[in-house]
DNA sequence: AGACTCCATGTGATTTTATAACATTTAAGA
DNA sequence: TCTTAAATGTTATAAAATCACATGGAGTCT
């Protein structure tokens, strides 16, 4: 269970690199202890879905994930691929990339945040950060019309570091 | 061209009040002025469509807007609405809101800016303002990392002023 | 005018994303 | 163990978006 201190600590994101058979493991012991503390199902399905888009560093489509829980002969219809995602979106545990009409694995499970990504539009690559909108222009006006927030979506569209850095060879 | 001046002061928002039929024909013209200065072709369909966007203060699903199209005899297959709102969005005329699959009309066409929504999860309205995501810990984060911000996404779900009311009568 | 080119629209089919409706099974508590 | 709530299985369908290719229209150069 080594692992590069560098990588370890809260870098915002997973442009970077790191060990991915750790990520994958901890993401889903992670999970386990969530839903174990909070008397949810960590079901076969769940489980598979989560491990699938802890595997991928990258946001992943219902169908992609679809095809795999296929190859692990786990459900074999879209609604057992949403329901998943459903639960796993509902408490934190992946989230939805509206842009890309698609589901990452979250990065701070447990931790509640206002989560924010970045999309690199030239390798698809998606990482995560956090956001604190309410701070900002949008939760000025919101407070001064009196709109009550409840969540947000923020997503930035862009180049990421590697990208750009082979852009520039 | 009567018009209460209270509504008219860039209240950031599609949450109040105001002279609809104004709405619709200045949002019309502009949009006339824009194309015509930049050498674009505001085509019937174009349009039409944005004619359909300023009518609604709300977001329109591309179906929803197709069904229009049909009623005016102009266009009846989908691809001839998405075609038109690419076209609008490209331009900054109209915005597509991610969280809803659907479409409205800019507030501020011309104006360049990173627009933000405030989308009511009970009335389905939504209001547009602007944020400056690159000021806050978002954009922070970008720096750092080296992530090239082209275009963010920035949708705030909740309770607008109105509904917040009547849930409290 | 004629030919060329670019842009936009028209048409038909298909792909991708997401949900509805209802039966069956499993897990947890009284 | 009985009951009930939650989760899954199955079939079908809805909703959102795009592809491929044909046609038309506006400008421009000669």
């Amino acid at each position: 269970m080594t692992r590069d201190p560098q990588v370890k600590t809260n870098s915002p994101v997973g442009f970077a690199r790191h060990d991915h058979k750790n990520c994958v493991s901890e993401g889903l012991a992670a999970a386990e202890n969530w839903c174990a503390s909070n008397g949810l199902q960590f079901t076969p399905p769940r489980r598979k879905v989560l491990e699938i888009l802890l595997q991928e560093h990258r946001a992943l489509g219902a169908y992609k994930i679809l095809d795999k829980l296929r190859e692990a002969d786990l459900g074999s219809q879209p609604i057992i691929a949403y329901r998943a995602l459903d639960f796993l979106v509902l408490n934190g545990l992946a989230h939805k990339i509206e842009r890309l009409n698609a589901f990452i694995a979250c990065m701070h499970p447990g931790e509640s945040h206002a989560p924010a990504f970045m999309i690199c539009r030239l390798c698809d690559s998606v990482a995560e950060t956090h956001s604190s909108p309410a701070k900002g222009a949008l939760g000025e006006t919101a407070r001064s019309i009196g709109f009550q927030i409840e969540r947000t979506v923020v997503e930035a569209e862009g180049i990421c570091p590697k990208c750009s850095d082979v852009a520039n060879v």
